[in-house]
DNA sequence: CCGCACTATCTCGATATCGAGAGATAAGCT
DNA sequence: AGCTTATCTCTCGATATCGAGATAGTGCGG
């Protein structure tokens, strides 16, 4: 079996003897998967009438549990999106009846965003589809792989979850 | 030992009990890692000057090896950008002196990129960079482990790196 | 209870990308 | 050879994001 990484890890090995590329064959395949994850995602939730930036929105509020509704700042801190990508975004959900804009009454600043009942019908059955294809893309690997892979990667995700929830306002 | 995605999970099982959301250990933390590592590959690459797309178009001519020219199509094909973006990126690097354009003597429609002794210099210090870096992130990990992640990590890229090409042009 | 630093959201200009299409050349077919 | 289809690169308009700044409201310390 081979990956494009193995073709990658060769030519450097070919090209910069000297140094030590074995992390590459960890991490450029991360991001590889992840890359190729972020396509068929977008294919899932397009069959689903959604972008995946929709998908990401409106997941938070769903998993935030009723009457799923967060503020912008929340929002935004989930997505690692900036204030002003927030607002655009909240703006076209609402223009496509999928979230509505309500006043924060403790908080006259702000504002809290609410799923519609459309909205929740979208996501959930988009999360159904993503699940599907997720699943198939797991497909072979047993069980005892999956936990095994699941805990080395959160062995490399925890440290870097910690730090530094950075603001982006 | 714990992650965002434990709680993920943990919300998504709360909200919608009736769904399966194993697939998600894996998946999403291959995504969170891949936004991680994309920060930090932001950060590294700054520090020496190139922007991380900068960067992986100066690689992939780099690791082709001398004379470090490759056409426009292999390294859209190789980077997964649309031949506009493409365009664009060449442009900007000419302008940064890191590449230059020549006509291919092959094929009249084409050109052949090829980096220049500064754009060579820039990328081989931001490789050395990036690698030491990801040491870090790979830290405390054993090498027997790294390998076993490494082939856990492959037997999932494999089948998604053979079909479709995806010509984006 | 007043001032001041902080927070929440929105506005707006700049920028990188996408994606459709144009222009030129190449390659295959009859 | 002539014709058609495919390929290569670039152009250009539309769009989503960023990031700095504006506005309004909050709440702590004096």
């Amino acid at each position: 079996m081979r990956d494009e990484v193995d073709g990658l890890v060769e030519a450097w090995r070919a090209e910069r003897p000297d140094l030590d590329v074995e992390p590459l064959q960890v991490l450029s395949r991360v991001s590889r998967l992840a890359r190729h994850l972020d396509r068929a995602r977008r294919t899932v939730f397009t069959e689903h009438g959604l972008e995946p930036w929709e998908f990401d929105v409106l997941a938070e509020l769903r998993r935030s549990g009723p009457p799923y509704e967060l503020s912008p700042g929340r929002l935004l801190r989930a997505t690692l999106v900036t204030s002003g990508t927030m607002t655009n975004r909240i703006d076209r959900l609402a223009a496509a009846g999928l979230v509505r804009r309500f006043p924060d009454p403790a908080d006259k600043r702000g504002v809290l965003v609410r799923l519609t009942d459309e909205g929740r019908e979208r996501v959930d059955g988009a999360l159904t589809a993503l699940l599907d294809y997720e699943k198939t893309i797991l497909g072979a690997m047993p069980a005892s792989e999956r936990r095994r892979l699941a805990a080395l990667l959160r062995s490399l995700l925890s440290p870097l979850d910690e730090p530094d929830p950075r603001q982006r306002t």
